[in-house]
DNA sequence: TCACTATATTCCTTGCCAAGAATATTCACA
DNA sequence: TGTGAATATTCTTGGCAAGGAATATAGTGA
């Protein structure tokens, strides 16, 4: 987990990450369309490599690079328990509405007075 | 979104994080339960509070750091066209099982030959 | 106002990491 | 086998971020 927020954490390695979504790519194609030097984009992909997020596959002399499933399989699965933070802040405000209504029905059964 | 993996990059974070589940924690518990001294937990909770994972509410002399959904929410958004990845692996996967149990059918059928 | 508790802040040092530049490696093809 | 294209690796430097120690600040109660 640390691995992949740590390698996700990097401006560039995000863009890249993101730039993979597109599907599998050289280093070139990354290098070009990012606006990137490519040692850096090697360099930056061996460390998404160490952290399991891509994986290589060599055509020609070229490398294609592409994500892998697994790490954000687990950070879908760690984010799990977080879940209910914002749900139980839906439910929070589902009783303040409903408690809104109840107080509309009294008012209303009981002739509306002063706000 | 940079913000986020940065703050949850940090080993020390990421146990005060899901430390944090627990609900609302002040300072001295975090840095009691986590065995960490109580200025480096300070310092921990403001990049934290920086990158809005946590909030705070003073009550005496304590404070006490909670997490706030956002950012987990944020997360979950970001990661969903992510799902795809493993989504396709478990369909080509029904595709090689569906291949199989067709492969059985007719081996079946003709009666099985060697393995 | 004083003393005590809880937390925040500052300063310092150290280690790590990203970029740049140069060079090495790998591979296809003539 | 040599050449060019695609990619990887090495070395160096600068900056940033984390921990430790010491100190400052806020808030409580006597």
């Amino acid at each position: 987990m640390i691995a992949t927020f740590t390698a996700l954490a990097e401006p560039n390695r995000l863009r890249i990450v993101e730039f993979l979504q597109r599907g599998a790519q050289p280093v070139g194609a990354i290098s070009e369309r990012l606006h990137l030097r490519q040692p850096q984009v090697s360099k930056h992909l061996q460390v998404l490599k160490g952290a399991g997020l891509v994986d290589v596959r060599p055509v020609a002399q070229q490398r294609l690079y592409e994500l892998q499933p697994a790490p954000f399989h687990d950070l879908q699965l760690w984010l799990e328990p977080y879940r209910q933070l914002w749900a139980a802040r839906f439910d929070a405000l589902d009783a303040v509405i409903a408690e809104l209504k109840q107080q509309e029905r009294k008012e209303t059964r009981h002739g509306r007075k002063k706000k």
